[in-house]
DNA sequence: CTTGACGGATTACGGATGTAATCGTATTCC
DNA sequence: GGAATACGATTACATCCGTAATCCGTCAAG
């Protein structure tokens, strides 16, 4: 997979179909309908037409596999993280993180495991820096 | 402004004038145009289009002020940011926290002020809970 | 070979969104 | 009071998205 310099934008549903394909490294359509049954209730025509739009936009290569394709992801599953959460950072915390937290923190509470999990990420990125 | 228990869904270009109305209070079409003015490239009509959206939508209420309407925010700053991060935690890491800041630090390198801030944020959490 | 089944491609369709222009009405300046 | 102006309301329109159904071609079974 080429560390993609350009994500597409990827919509609510196309995201739990690409986290499929991220998990399984590939998969064909029925592949994924059978990964999606009883998580969502659509259609495997659904399925199909999300696939193709992710195909379209360049998050998933495919090849030609007897009567039907193989598909895996084209994009990064981090690289994909990563801009979707400076999007949602820019668009409702002015591109801020510690405000982000600061709300959060103040509207859920956090568990114990938590705090310490996110500690360590601190402490882990302060050493590296 | 009543608590309000359902936040609307509030869009990109949205939130841009939502964050004009809860730094002002109260504004006016003419208030938030002239805010805008540089920021974005949106003409008058345009912001009007978005703020009466945001009327109907319930995030804004608006009286009679002589000729024009006299906008204000009908739902609270805090609890749209929050469900904002909620859906897009959820869209994105199974609405999981930890995840996303993994990626986000291995992605972004933090400054040591931007860690500072985050520990005291987990700290207050930590004695609060 | 013919036919049916299965898979991809095309088409559908309503709602949200970005981005306005035009229409209609009320106020204000002569 | 009539005309210009300034607002809000209505209308526009392309694109994206959620959610499919239908059409079309090919492979497989008889």
């Amino acid at each position: 997979m080429p560390k993609s310099l350009d994500i597409p934008q990827i919509s609510d549903a196309e995201w739990t179909v690409m986290r499929v394909f991220w998990e399984r490294g590939e998969a064909t359509v029925n592949d994924v309908v059978a990964a999606l049954e009883g998580f969502t209730d659509w259609k495997p025509r659904t399925i199909q037409t999300l696939i193709r739009r992710l195909h379209q936009k360049g998050a998933l290569a495919h090849e030609k596999n007897g009567r039907e394709f193989l598909y895996r992801p084209a994009v990064d599953e981090r690289d994909c993280e990563h801009a979707a959460s400076r999007s949602f950072l820019t668009r409702v915390f002015d591109g801020r993180l510690t405000p982000f937290l600061a709300t959060f923190a103040e509207r859920e509470s956090l568990s114990d495991e938590e705090i310490a999990e996110l500690r360590k990420i601190l402490e882990r990125n302060t050493r590296d820096s």
